[in-house]
DNA sequence: CTTCGTGCTGTCATAGCTGATACTATCATT
DNA sequence: AATGATAGTATCAGCTATGACAGCACGAAG
């Protein structure tokens, strides 16, 4: 009765899913892992507007769903390295197809099709995606 | 500056989608309402965990996103029918998506692969999708 | 006259997710 | 000695989604 992150508790497999890439930060994070593996800082520094906590949070998440592997050099000063894994890399297409939903059809939504008065430090946040 | 729903805020497109079906029940309604038009009622008979009030709320969400449409028939008894839009039918590849990863790799997935102990009435619940 | 069915709405409570801020350890650099 | 970089933790707090429960308006059925 510990509702797993989102909507795991649906008990279908598309909450299974959900509850993978349903984080505030997670697609963010999966879409710039896809380009590369990449250090906890320049993932901090790719997404501004995500706390470095919360990043950690997401990233084990993320981690313990085995979706990224994360890569650990024992060193001064420390080093991490985040990298999509096998099972990361089949969720690419889900991702194209949820990006390309919001794409094509995001403009019909109310809510989000008004973005009016975006903060500018908001926009570092608007990624290609 | 106010997180509808999901994680809109995110700003890109994925997160436009996942704040469409990114309710607890939303998956659900939906896979419902694919099967054809339903009333109220049968709705919450298919979804028995869901109380009336949150299908209520997740369906004026659906409505309000496009993705359902409301017929209503002035008739006492009342009598309402939900029906998948245009745009919710759009919706159907990208569930299905959703479906058929969270299907494949979802055993992959701790926490979701021990559902242990789970009350008998939440078996009614899990649905085949 | 009382109960039932329908499609909601209102109130209250809770728990999880998210955020801001500060702090840590270690070494290199200035 | 002071600062900075790295990869986080710790603590506190708030918001939001979800849930339980009750009520309402209206007519039909008994």
């Amino acid at each position: 009765m510990r509702p797993r992150r989102f909507d795991a508790k649906s008990g279908c497999a598309v909450g299974v899913t959900l509850s993978v890439i349903g984080g505030m930060w997670k697609p963010l994070i999966l879409f710039h892992l896809f380009a590369g593996k990449k250090r906890f800082m320049e993932l901090s520094r790719a997404i501004p507007n995500a706390t470095q906590r919360i990043l950690t949070l997401q990233l084990r998440e993320l981690e313990a769903d085995g979706v990224i592997v994360r890569h650990i050099y024992p060193q001064i000063p420390p080093k991490v390295e985040y990298e999509i894994s096998t099972l990361g890399q089949s969720l690419g297409p889900v991702l194209l197809s949820l990006r390309s939903w919001g794409k094509q059809h995001g403009g019909s939504i109310e809510g989000v099709s008004q973005p009016h008065h975006v903060p500018e430090d908001r926009q570092l946040n608007a990624c290609a995606l």
